[in-house]
DNA sequence: TAGTGAAGCGGACGTTGTGTCCATTTATCT
DNA sequence: AGATAAATGGACACAACGTCCGCTTCACTA
């Protein structure tokens, strides 16, 4: 950290940095995201409106960067965590708990998450073709027929405008939630 | 038609309402819908931009007003149609057979329901209302467990962002789409 | 510790799309 | 034909976007 080479981000930069995401996390979570312009997080972060941009291209790219950490989080305990999360469980009951943790997740940063995944850029998202691969991998271990079409479908319900609707506007619980998409995993069965 | 007594739309009024229409619909077919602007379809309809924003507050009306008849077809033979589609059929069937005849339209019209379904507001549409009764319907005669999370479960995957996604990146055939969601049927058994 | 090159900063600016407002036009009724 | 109210359309004010460039700050160096 003493001394700066090249590759090392400059302190102010770095400094800016920290202000931006912290600012935009604030923001995000007090109201709507699509209400959260470039402008109020620059705002809020006293940074310039140039500073922002030169980092972020738009507020996808800011929510994607909060989430980061815990989207790995999870990817990592699906490659190599405990079962049934993890390698070693039946596929069936691997998608089940995928469901559960993915839950987990949308309860606690589907404002984040709303941010950064606006209906179709969801798909262009990193993180999707993440979840995409490891169902992918479920189907073929279950040896379910069709599966390329099967993946999209089984992830579709865990778009975050559904979840969303489901959580706010039909008061129901994550728990119930959980159980409905639990009752997804029949159709491994081949 | 020849007598105005108050409640009929004037001429001129009927006459810009099915230039917007059209033209709207042309440049829906045309681009993507999110790159059509209120200007464009104003324009392109030779009409002034108040014209237009008095019949039509934004995009999504339009696109609304276009798919209706195409909906209201699909929600008359739900109701009273022939099996499987309509009522008498087993409710796994008809569920089926809801999916294709989705699919069917998505296929036809994704365009316009892209234009009229942003994201969230695909809850907001009176259409989304009656899907979402049609399969709680269907749920409660199989005898389903917790059907109320799992409507939207089911109705996710018609996400016409997602079927775009599996036309158009993936290169899936509707067929093959249509096959993928037939099997989520499978959840119906209680 | 003063000098130097470059990375970083920030706000002014031009652009684009939105939605409203109201003077003018036009259709229908009498 | 004249009266009246609906309908029109373009000018306007506004909001957010994304870029550009003169100035500042940093980290290295001698």
């Amino acid at each position: 950290m003493s001394t700066y080479n090249g590759r090392m981000e400059r302190a102010d930069a770095a400094r800016n940095r920290a202000r931006i995401l912290e600012a935009a996390a604030r923001l995000f979570a007090e109201r709507s995201p699509q209400d959260v312009t470039m402008d109020d997080i620059a705002r809020a972060a006293g940074v310039g409106r140039g500073t922002l941009y030169r980092r972020y291209p738009d507020r996808a790219a800011i929510a994607v960067a909060l989430l980061d950490e815990h989207e790995r989080e999870l990817q990592e305990r699906l490659l190599r965590g405990e079962p049934p999360l993890g390698p070693g469980a039946p596929p069936a009951e691997r998608l089940a708990a995928f469901y559960a943790a993915m839950v987990r997740l949308l309860e606690d940063h589907s404002h984040l998450v709303l941010g950064s995944e606006v209906g179709r850029t969801r798909f262009e998202t990193g993180a999707y073709g993440f979840w995409r691969a490891h169902v992918r991998v479920l189907l073929d271990a279950a040896g379910t027929p069709g599966p390329d079409a099967l993946v999209d479908v089984l992830l579709a319900p865990l778009a975050p405008e559904v979840y969303r609707y489901q959580r706010t506007v039909l008061g129901l619980t994550p728990a119930q939630i959980a159980g409905a998409l639990a009752g997804l995993t029949k159709v491994l069965g081949s």
